[in-house]
DNA sequence: CGGAAGATCCACT
DNA sequence: GTGGATCTTCCGA
């Protein structure tokens, strides 16, 4: 199977959030890998959207790889305790990036478990279905910031096709505060899917 | 320098 | 459905 190139990322957030649905998403670990299907994503469309880290241009010491190449790592603390994972894409000098909310466990669902600390009762569909839960299942912090997604730890391959019959476009998720934004639906996301988050 | 808010998750009611 | 955890980042004064 074919690892995806930065340049993959190199197009309209828009057009990477829905293609990215199916790909598969592997953390490297020295005892073992993990594999997960991208089953929900979001794109944040830079200058001109209310709901992203860049709207209005705004460059910071935290957002500034959005205005990098598409195809880097852009990982940020929220709430001060987790972690969210996106794709910059588009190219440089546009600040947009791919969103990455749920996955589905293919490989490695022992080392999910561990990696996500639960003990006793629970459902494993609650594994990974949102962002900071595929974060804390891969152990992705800020050191994967401004890497490259041909990086040897963190990496995609080409994984599964989806039909765009099974391809569900709704708006994104949290985002109050984005006035009229709130109701644009750039979020996508595999239809019927157990994984996909917020059901 | 202070305060508010946040692309979330979990436990509890 | 509601609220708490927890703390960095950002902006305004």
């Amino acid at each position: 199977m074919k690892k995806l190139k930065k340049e993959f990322f190199q197009r309209s957030a828009l057009i990477v959030a829905r293609e990215i649905l199916g790909k598969y998403l592997i953390r490297e670990f020295p005892y073992g890998k993990v594999i997960l299907k991208i089953v929900e994503a979001e794109a944040y469309m830079g200058v001109d959207d209310p709901a992203s880290h860049s709207y209005g241009g705004k460059i910071t010491e935290r957002n500034k790889v959005m205005y990098e190449d598409g195809g880097l790592y852009y990982v940020y603390k929220i709430y001060g305790m987790h972690y969210c994972l996106n794709v910059v894409a588009n190219k440089k000098g546009i600040p947009e990036a791919v969103f990455i909310r749920a996955g589905e466990p293919i490989q490695g669902l022992e080392i999910i478990k561990e990696n996500r600390g639960l003990k006793g009762n629970f459902k494993v569909n609650q594994l990974t279905n949102g962002p900071s839960k595929i974060t804390q299942a891969l152990k992705i912090d800020l050191s994967f910031y401004g890497k490259s997604v041909e990086d040897s730890q963190l990496y995609f391959l080409e994984g599964e096709k989806i039909k765009e019959a099974d391809v569900v476009r709704a708006p994104r998720v949290n985002i109050d505060y984005a006035g009229e934004a709130k109701f644009y639906p750039w979020r996508f996301y595999i239809r019927g899917n157990e994984y996909v988050s917020c059901r």
